[in-house]
DNA sequence: TGCCAGGCCCTCTTTAGGGCCTT
Protein backbone atom coordinates (compact mmCIF):
# COMPACT_ATOMS: atom_id res chain seq x y z
CA UNK A 1 0.00 0.00 0.00
CA UNK A 2 1.37 3.61 -0.88
CA UNK A 3 0.16 5.39 1.76
CA UNK A 4 1.08 8.94 0.54
CA UNK A 5 -1.79 11.07 -0.18
CA UNK A 6 -1.24 13.39 -2.69
CA UNK A 7 -2.99 15.74 -5.02
CA UNK A 8 -2.35 15.74 -8.99
CA UNK A 9 -3.25 19.03 -10.40
CA UNK A 10 -3.40 20.32 -14.07
CA UNK A 11 -3.72 24.17 -15.21
CA UNK A 12 -5.12 25.24 -18.35
CA UNK A 13 -4.25 28.97 -18.98
CA UNK A 14 -4.18 31.99 -21.31
CA UNK A 15 -0.55 31.17 -22.00
CA UNK A 16 2.71 30.27 -20.54
CA UNK A 17 3.59 33.02 -18.31
CA UNK A 18 2.00 34.08 -14.93
CA UNK A 19 5.26 37.21 -15.29
CA UNK A 20 3.91 38.12 -18.62
CA UNK A 21 0.52 38.60 -17.35
CA UNK A 22 -0.98 35.19 -17.99
CA UNK A 23 -3.97 34.31 -15.89
CA UNK A 24 -5.45 30.19 -14.73
CA UNK A 25 -8.56 29.48 -16.59
CA UNK A 26 -9.19 25.65 -15.43
CA UNK A 27 -8.01 23.84 -12.63
CA UNK A 28 -8.73 19.93 -12.26
CA UNK A 29 -7.18 17.91 -10.11
CA UNK A 30 -7.53 14.06 -8.35
CA UNK A 31 -6.79 13.06 -4.39
CA UNK A 32 -5.06 9.97 -4.80
CA UNK A 33 -5.07 8.05 -1.21
CA UNK A 34 -3.07 5.03 -0.95
CA UNK A 35 -3.05 4.42 -4.70
CA UNK A 36 -6.57 5.12 -5.20
CA UNK A 37 -8.54 8.31 -6.51
CA UNK A 38 -10.95 9.29 -3.30
CA UNK A 39 -11.59 12.99 -4.39
CA UNK A 40 -11.77 15.22 -7.26
CA UNK A 41 -12.04 19.06 -8.58
CA UNK A 42 -13.08 21.20 -11.34
CA UNK A 43 -13.65 24.61 -12.10
CA UNK A 44 -13.15 27.14 -14.83
CA UNK A 45 -12.35 30.43 -14.00
CA UNK A 46 -12.68 33.76 -15.51
CA UNK A 47 -9.69 35.66 -16.13
CA UNK A 48 -11.25 39.07 -16.46
CA UNK A 49 -9.94 39.33 -20.23
CA UNK A 50 -10.47 37.12 -23.28
CA UNK A 51 -8.52 34.16 -24.06
CA UNK A 52 -6.76 33.89 -27.29
CA UNK A 53 -8.16 31.45 -30.08
CA UNK A 54 -5.42 29.76 -30.19
CA UNK A 55 -6.08 28.70 -26.39
CA UNK A 56 -9.97 28.56 -27.45
CA UNK A 57 -8.92 26.48 -30.08
CA UNK A 58 -5.83 23.98 -27.64
CA UNK A 59 -8.12 23.51 -24.32
CA UNK A 60 -12.10 23.63 -26.11
CA UNK A 61 -12.89 26.24 -23.65
CA UNK A 62 -14.68 29.36 -25.31
CA UNK A 63 -14.25 32.75 -24.01
CA UNK A 64 -18.45 32.05 -23.90
CA UNK A 65 -17.78 29.64 -21.34
CA UNK A 66 -15.10 31.56 -19.33
CA UNK A 67 -17.66 34.93 -19.35
CA UNK A 68 -20.33 32.30 -17.10
CA UNK A 69 -17.27 31.03 -14.63
CA UNK A 70 -16.84 32.57 -11.18
CA UNK A 71 -13.66 34.72 -10.72
CA UNK A 72 -10.28 33.44 -10.46
CA UNK A 73 -10.09 34.70 -6.77
CA UNK A 74 -13.25 32.03 -5.62
CA UNK A 75 -12.12 29.09 -7.35
CA UNK A 76 -8.66 28.96 -6.49
CA UNK A 77 -9.72 30.05 -2.75
CA UNK A 78 -11.85 26.79 -2.88
CA UNK A 79 -9.14 25.04 -4.51
CA UNK A 80 -6.73 25.86 -1.91
CA UNK A 81 -9.20 25.01 0.59
CA UNK A 82 -9.05 21.34 -1.27
CA UNK A 83 -5.60 21.42 -1.61
CA UNK A 84 -4.93 21.78 2.01
CA UNK A 85 -1.76 20.74 3.49
CA UNK A 86 -1.35 17.55 0.67
CA UNK A 87 1.55 17.31 -1.41
CA UNK A 88 1.19 18.04 -4.82
CA UNK A 89 2.25 16.55 -8.14
CA UNK A 90 1.44 17.64 -12.03
CA UNK A 91 3.22 16.52 -15.54
CA UNK A 92 6.12 19.28 -15.28
CA UNK A 93 5.38 21.15 -12.39
CA UNK A 94 7.58 23.81 -13.29
CA UNK A 95 4.61 24.81 -15.22
CA UNK A 96 2.06 24.26 -12.80
CA UNK A 97 3.98 25.74 -10.12
CA UNK A 98 4.26 29.28 -11.30
CA UNK A 99 0.54 29.49 -12.08
CA UNK A 100 -0.48 27.99 -8.93
CA UNK A 101 2.12 30.42 -6.79
CA UNK A 102 1.07 33.34 -8.83
CA UNK A 103 -2.64 32.81 -8.19
CA UNK A 104 -2.12 32.19 -4.56
CA UNK A 105 0.11 34.97 -3.92
CA UNK A 106 -2.82 37.49 -5.39
CA UNK A 107 -5.00 36.04 -2.38
CA UNK A 108 -2.22 36.05 -0.18
CA UNK A 109 -2.14 32.67 0.45
CA UNK A 110 0.58 30.20 0.46
CA UNK A 111 1.13 26.33 -0.23
CA UNK A 112 2.41 24.28 2.38
CA UNK A 113 2.99 21.11 1.02
CA UNK A 114 6.03 19.97 -1.38
CA UNK A 115 6.03 19.19 -5.11
CA UNK A 116 7.04 16.37 -7.54
CA UNK A 117 6.67 16.17 -11.30
CA UNK A 118 5.54 13.43 -13.21
CA UNK A 119 7.52 14.51 -16.44
CA UNK A 120 11.00 14.44 -14.61
CA UNK A 121 9.84 11.04 -13.27
CA UNK A 122 8.79 9.37 -16.46
CA UNK A 123 12.18 10.79 -17.99
CA UNK A 124 13.74 8.55 -15.72
CA UNK A 125 11.31 5.42 -15.52
CA UNK A 126 10.57 5.05 -19.08
CA UNK A 127 13.50 6.62 -20.50
CA UNK A 128 12.73 4.11 -23.78
CA UNK A 129 9.30 6.17 -24.58
CA UNK A 130 9.50 8.22 -27.35
CA UNK A 131 7.98 11.05 -26.32
CA UNK A 132 7.12 12.17 -22.53
CA UNK A 133 4.61 14.74 -23.53
CA UNK A 134 1.21 13.45 -21.30
CA UNK A 135 -0.59 11.88 -24.06
CA UNK A 136 2.08 10.07 -25.83
CA UNK A 137 3.15 8.56 -22.16
CA UNK A 138 -0.21 6.77 -22.18
CA UNK A 139 -0.26 5.68 -25.49
CA UNK A 140 3.25 4.28 -24.09
CA UNK A 141 2.00 3.09 -20.92
CA UNK A 142 -1.13 1.39 -22.93
CA UNK A 143 -3.34 3.49 -20.27
CA UNK A 144 -6.92 3.88 -21.74
CA UNK A 145 -7.41 7.02 -23.08
CA UNK A 146 -11.22 8.55 -24.60
CA UNK A 147 -8.48 11.41 -26.08
CA UNK A 148 -10.11 14.01 -24.49
CA UNK A 149 -6.57 15.96 -23.31
CA UNK A 150 -5.70 19.60 -22.57
CA UNK A 151 -8.79 20.05 -20.44
CA UNK A 152 -7.78 20.24 -16.83
CA UNK A 153 -9.40 17.57 -14.77
CA UNK A 154 -9.09 14.76 -17.57
CA UNK A 155 -5.41 15.98 -17.93
CA UNK A 156 -5.31 15.08 -14.53
CA UNK A 157 -7.39 12.10 -13.86
CA UNK A 158 -4.61 10.81 -16.99
CA UNK A 159 -1.53 12.01 -14.81
CA UNK A 160 -2.45 9.97 -12.19
CA UNK A 161 -2.82 6.98 -13.77
CA UNK A 162 0.29 7.70 -15.10
CA UNK A 163 1.53 8.61 -11.69
CA UNK A 164 0.56 5.06 -10.77
CA UNK A 165 1.82 3.18 -14.13
CA UNK A 166 5.13 4.30 -12.90
CA UNK A 167 5.06 3.23 -9.41
CA UNK A 168 4.13 -0.29 -10.35
CA UNK A 169 6.55 -0.64 -12.80
CA UNK A 170 8.76 0.19 -10.08
CA UNK A 171 7.31 -2.24 -7.82
CA UNK A 172 7.88 -4.38 -11.01
CA UNK A 173 11.28 -4.26 -11.59
CA UNK A 174 12.90 -3.42 -7.90
CA UNK A 175 10.31 -4.73 -5.99
CA UNK A 176 9.84 -1.84 -4.15
CA UNK A 177 6.11 -1.11 -3.19
CA UNK A 178 5.76 1.48 -0.73
CA UNK A 179 8.52 4.37 -2.11
CA UNK A 180 8.04 7.35 -0.01
CA UNK A 181 7.53 10.90 -1.46
CA UNK A 182 10.38 12.37 -0.52
CA UNK A 183 12.26 9.11 -2.40
CA UNK A 184 10.34 9.84 -5.47
CA UNK A 185 11.33 13.67 -5.03
CA UNK A 186 14.81 12.39 -4.25
CA UNK A 187 14.28 10.23 -8.39
CA UNK A 188 12.98 13.53 -9.59
CA UNK A 189 16.35 15.14 -8.93
CA UNK A 190 18.56 12.14 -9.81
CA UNK A 191 20.39 12.05 -13.20
CA UNK A 192 19.02 9.43 -15.41
CA UNK A 193 22.08 7.73 -15.73
CA UNK A 194 22.25 6.91 -11.75
CA UNK A 195 18.40 5.78 -11.52
CA UNK A 196 18.62 2.10 -11.67
CA UNK A 197 21.52 2.43 -9.50
CA UNK A 198 19.86 4.85 -7.05
CA UNK A 199 16.35 2.19 -6.92
CA UNK A 200 18.90 -0.75 -6.43
CA UNK A 201 20.52 0.88 -3.80
CA UNK A 202 16.73 0.95 -2.22
CA UNK A 203 16.00 -2.56 -2.39
CA UNK A 204 18.15 -4.02 0.69
C1' DT B 1 12.76 49.25 -31.65
C1' DG B 2 12.40 44.73 -30.92
C1' DC B 3 11.60 41.32 -28.15
C1' DC B 4 8.73 38.57 -25.31
C1' DA B 5 8.80 31.73 -20.21
C1' DG B 6 11.44 28.93 -17.61
C1' DG B 7 13.45 24.74 -15.95
C1' DC B 8 15.43 20.39 -17.23
C1' DC B 9 18.80 17.90 -19.71
C1' DC B 10 21.84 16.41 -23.42
C1' DT B 11 26.03 17.35 -25.98
C1' DC B 12 29.49 18.75 -31.01
C1' DT B 13 29.48 21.14 -22.67
C1' DT B 14 31.00 23.68 -18.36
C1' DT B 15 33.48 31.05 -20.87
C1' DA B 16 27.00 27.41 -24.56
C1' DG B 17 23.35 26.17 -27.35
C1' DG B 18 19.25 24.01 -28.33
C1' DG B 19 15.36 20.51 -27.83
C1' DC B 20 11.74 19.08 -24.77
C1' DC B 21 7.61 19.96 -21.98
C1' DT B 22 3.78 22.80 -20.02
C1' DT B 23 -0.68 26.67 -22.20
Amino acid sequence: MRADTLVILDFETTGLSPDQGDRAIEIGAVRLVNGKIKGQFQALMNPGFPVSSFIEDYTGISNSMLSEADSCQQVMTDFSDFIADDNLVAHNVAFDRRFLDAELKRLGKHLNGEFSCSLLLSRRIFQDAPSHKLGELIQFTNIPSSGGFHRALYDAQMTSYLWMAMLDSIAERYGLFDLSFEQIQKLNKTAKKSVDKLLKSWCA
